[in-house]
DNA sequence: GAGTGGTCTAGACCACTTC
DNA sequence: AAGTGGTCTAGACCACTCT
């Protein structure tokens, strides 16, 4: 693909040449300037329309990144990269999973999961408190050392397995005593509450985790498009 | 597009036939039989990998519904198809932009834009309070009449404009007195809000949002793919 | 090396928009 | 009717995974 199209040479509202000429210009087949459009589309840039023509967008907001991996979200490593990262473990230890994880994860009742209960801090400031459960049997010789830094990275790069995608619940409520210790904050103060689901690409699921956020320190960026 | 696989006749982990093979089955040709594939793969329900073979996924979780269209989130008309949702309106003008929402909108300074201030109420209770700035020479006729029901579908149905995506943030933050007397909460109480950019097909920026929901009734699904 | 999916070509046919 | 993008075919070639 080449992506070289549109780096200045078009003006907003300006038409492209249709398909047919970019074929002849760049010596390529049809279905190759297609899927090089639809990139061009799926990123904002063109607006296709049939029978009329291809346009450039009236350009107007920078389009929120796409291509996050999933571990980016505020309030984590990876979307921190040039701040200090750490974790203070107060909790890791093994045991037979809970009722309502086993649904969660979908494995069997006499399954042992890791059970990992963090307070991540950014730049030393305590920013989430985060609880998770990982079946042991999917993600071998974790220890403690891991927890410290990215349990992702640890997954992906020594283990070699891929994360593929998540589920997510977000809602909103007050920080319970508890929570409003580890985070620094009144009780009875809004926090965020994510509810994750991770999988790996062969489908199953390897976390279930529930993170607590504190309002000031969440904010959650997306782009919605219409089906 | 023949979606009839995976009806059940393949199992968890079974390797499906080779592509080679279908296309000879089905008669029809790779690209086709590709592009099928990548839609279930789309769904979360099977997995390639390159050089082995394509598997049914290790069955997990109904994935949350893709093609959300874009005025589908909790606490709107279009997400409660069998409840009443009325709007109580507060205020409807039309006024000369703000330097803020005119740069949220990319817009000229002298532009001018309905400024509409509703709570939505479902079955009766507050649910949502929520302020929009829409600029009038986008979208024309607008009457009051047309804010106690569903603003998006008199704009696609009756404008025949297409809403094509939309840019949010979601934050979290203590109640002010006057939202916690729209909502009938206590001042304090958490709130989620959300900030919204929306956008035609054209590209054009069409309305700016602030969404103001009460902690209870606020629950956001997602699913976040890796890039 | 045999088998797999990923990408691309060259061209046919169709549905839609515009005039 | 002419021009546009959408979809499909039939087959070539490549990169990767397995054994």
């Amino acid at each position: 693909m080449r992506h070289r199209l549109l780096s200045g040479e078009f003006k907003i509202g300006d038409k492209l040449p249709a398909e047919k000429d970019l074929i002849m210009a760049y010596k390529v087949s049809k279905m190759t300037i297609k899927k090089a459009l639809d990139i061009l589309v799926d990123e904002g840039l063109i607006v296709k329309r049939r029978g009329s023509g291809t346009y450039v967008k009236l350009l107007t907001v920078k389009p929120v990144k796409k291509n996050s991996p999933i571990y980016r979200f505020n309030g984590t490593s990876a979307s921190h990269p040039d701040k200090q990262v750490t974790s203070q473990v107060r909790l890791f230890t093994v045991e037979q999973v809970s009722h309502e994880v086993s649904e969660k994860l979908h494995i069997e009742r006499e399954s042992h999961v890791y059970h990992i209960y963090r307070v991540r801090k950014i730049n030393g400031e305590n920013q989430v408190v985060e609880r998770s459960y990982i079946p042991i049997n999917l993600v071998l010789g974790l220890s403690e050392q891991h927890l410290y830094g990215s349990l992702y990275m640890y997954i992906e790069e020594e283990l070699g397995l891929k994360i593929q995608n998540a589920q997510r619940k977000v809602s909103v409520r007050k920080a319970t005593e508890e929570e409003a210790e580890c985070l620094n904050v009144t009780k009875g103060d809004p926090v965020a509450v994510m509810d994750q689901i991770a999988f790996l690409d062969t489908g199953e699921a390897f976390e279930y985790s529930t993170s607590v956020y504190h309002a000031d320190n969440y904010c959650l960026e997306m782009e919605v498009t219409k089906g």
